[in-house]
RNA sequence: GCGCUUGUAGCUCAGCAGGAUAGAGCAACCGCCUCCUAAGCGGUAGGUCAUCGGUUCAAUUCCGAUCAAGCGCACCA
């Protein structure tokens, strides 16, 4: 950021000043090939003003600059192409990284502002699919960005607990369970009997109402229906927590659906108090034409409320509770409109903070193309995944690596970094069709990969013994294999800045990657152990280079084990 | 019908908020371990950047239209 600024200034300076330093800063641009330099500079808008041609205009620039700190500036064609001084500029970027350790890359864009995130939120009674890992764990990233950004996150699992599902399943236990056949292996069981339920429904609609009366009794505080519902959120709980720690993720709050069950009233008397509420087919709702939305339902027809109810609630709650910057909920690209209602009727209600509200979408996760749906039993088991990829870990530690200390952990974090790392490395929004031998693979783009080139660092330096590299006096790199892996570790921040401005985690895996790619020609190319004048700075670069894949991955909630 | 999202190599995807010959991984074929972990490195092959217009000195990138796919569109969440 510094260098680009002192190319910016020198194209200024020869210019006499008839562009900005803003403007040229905007214009300013990465060459893609190592031959063309570190920056570029393209002349083309100078030609209005000189009237003359940009390759005429380049050297003409090139002569007027002053390459003092400079390994060398050239014009070619229409552009101005810098060459940075790659021993001063490895120097510090080095020195910088060994001196702030994992701190390198922090920032303060938040201020210590608090950011509640609503993410996972699997629903009792109901297995964790491959869906809720997009949200778990693009949640849990964000939340390490943001920290890394000086915000103060709150992961809350908002849980699905409430809703009519659970008369459904409260009637569908009256008429078929089993309280052992539940204490056996509860979550498959109450699914079984979830699903039997929309089969048996079909041809008996009834069921329905008696579902929607249990429903209201549970609403109402009935003694058995709440007692039921406490034992299955009981037994789903500690189900999802196993996994949780699986995926080493922690909560800040597991207030779900219920936890708002008292605090709906309020929100129903504020939208009469603002005259926003009105009957339409028997039901309560807040129009929002004007935005171009479909009603928001609030009470159907029965009286009972409904999710936008609840999150209006939980929104007012969060409000009040942290006063938060930012409000993000990471959730499926399908419930986009859902948000924009939530968004509209805050608005209506006069919440201004409603705008500091963001949806964070993802991409639907299919299987042979087709949506997954828990009614219909075509899911994929988040356990099941896991367990195949740790498995899979296991063999190739067998295979490459037998004589491993904790091979057992490392299969863990090879495994489920495997799993975490294939789900972040791609784009959001991107949709994707479940396939197990891609998600566990190992080679190539993957998170084994990024590892792999932390675990080959690690060993460099293992085998370098005890070298104070923090003070030593380095002498700088410049060979081409070391200088991009020198580029890429001065763009760290950047990145970090950019996944959090776009609340993207794909920005820091792909970035990994390229790190590792960089770092692996290097290895190929380069023996760091060799002694000379260099090795303390070689040595330096393979620290930093296991620092900040250890903090990327770290970011992404992925292990970095120090031998695989 | 309306809204949101997407359309780049056989497959999966990048392309840094317009620029110099469009890049990876997988799959295919061919090389590289007396040398710091071959979960690696290198090479060959593979593309009218969905289509048509517009803005610009310059468009895969911005705007509009068309086509195709996915997801939503009141008593599920």
């Amino acid at each position: 950021m510094e260098q680009k600024k002192l190319v910016a200034q020198a194209i200024v300076d020869a210019t006499d000043g008839q562009l900005s330093l803003d403007e040229v800063m905007s214009k300013i641009e990465v060459p893609k090939s190592y031959d063309l330099g570190d920056y570029a500079f393209p002349a083309f808008i100078l030609s209005k003003v000189y009237r003359k041609a940009p390759q005429q205009i380049a050297p003409e620039l090139v002569e007027k600059i002053d390459q003092d700190g400079f390994d060398k500036v050239e014009a070619v064609g229409p552009y101005v192409n810098f060459f940075l001084d790659k021993k001063s500029f490895s120097k510090n970027v080095l020195a910088a990284i060994l001196q702030k350790k994992e701190g390198y890359g922090q920032q303060d864009l938040g201020h210590a502002g608090n950011v509640p995130i609503d993410m996972s939120s699997p629903n009792i009674a109901k297995p964790m699919s491959m869906g809720h890992l997009r949200s778990t764990v693009i949640g849990n990233s964000l939340a390490e960005l943001l920290k890394k950004a000086n915000y103060n996150p709150i992961k809350i699992n908002h849980l699905g607990d409430w809703g009519t599902q659970f008369g459904k399943l409260i009637e569908a236990y009256k008429l078929w369970g089993s309280e052992e056949e539940v204490r056996k292996d509860p979550i498959n069981t109450l699914l079984k009997y979830y699903v039997h339920f929309h089969e048996v429904d079909e041809k008996q609609p009834e069921l329905d109402d008696e579902a929607r009366a249990w429903f209201k009794k549970l609403e109402n505080g009935d003694e058995e229906a709440t007692n039921l519902w406490q034992w299955f959120r009981d037994e789903s709980l500690k189900f999802f927590k196993s996994i949780y720690q699986k995926l080493g993720i922690d909560f800040d709050s597991y207030n779900g659906e219920s936890f708002y069950n008292d605090k709906m009233d309020e929100i129903v008397d504020l939208l009469e108090q603002k005259n926003l509420l009105q009957e339409s087919r028997g039901a309560e709702i807040v129009d929002l034409e004007k935005y171009g939305l479909n009603p928001a339902l609030i009470k159907k027809t029965d009286g009972t409320t409904l999710y936008i109810t609840r999150d209006l609630a939980a929104a007012l709650y969060r409000y009040r509770t942290y006063n938060f910057a930012q409000s993000l909920y990471v959730v499926g690209n399908e419930q986009t409109n859902h948000f924009k209602q939530l968004k509209a009727v805050l608005k209506e209600m006069g919440y201004e903070w409603a705008d500091n509200i963001h949806h964070i979408p993802f991409g639907l996760i299919t299987s042979g193309g087709k949506k997954l749906s828990t009614r219909k039993g075509n899911i994929i088991l988040l356990e099941d995944v896991l367990n195949d990829a740790v498995d899979l870990a296991k063999k190739q530690i067998a295979e490459k690596n037998p004589d491993l200390p904790n091979k057992d952990q490392v299969a863990e974090d090879v495994g489920v970094g495997a799993v975490i790392f294939h789900d972040l490395k791609n784009e959001r929004l991107n949709n994707f069709d479940f396939n197990l031998e891609e998600v566990v693979r190992f080679e190539g783009e993957t998170g084994p990969y990024v590892q792999y080139s932390h675990a080959r660092a690690m060993s460099i330096l293992r085998k370098a013994g005890n070298i104070d590299l923090e003070n030593a006096q380095l002498a700088g790199l410049n060979d081409e294999e070391s200088w991009e892996v020198v580029r890429q570790l001065s763009n760290f921040p950047a990145m970090v800045g950019r996944a959090v401005e776009e609340y993207e985690p794909s920005v820091i895996a792909k970035y990994s990657i390229r790190l590792s790619k960089s770092f692996n020609k290097y290895y190929a190319h380069t023996k760091v152990l060799t002694d000379d004048d260099q090795k303390d700075s070689r040595l330096a670069m393979v620290a930093s280079v296991a620092i900040v894949l250890k903090e990327s991955l770290r970011l992404l909630g992925v292990n970095a084990p120090n031998e695989m």
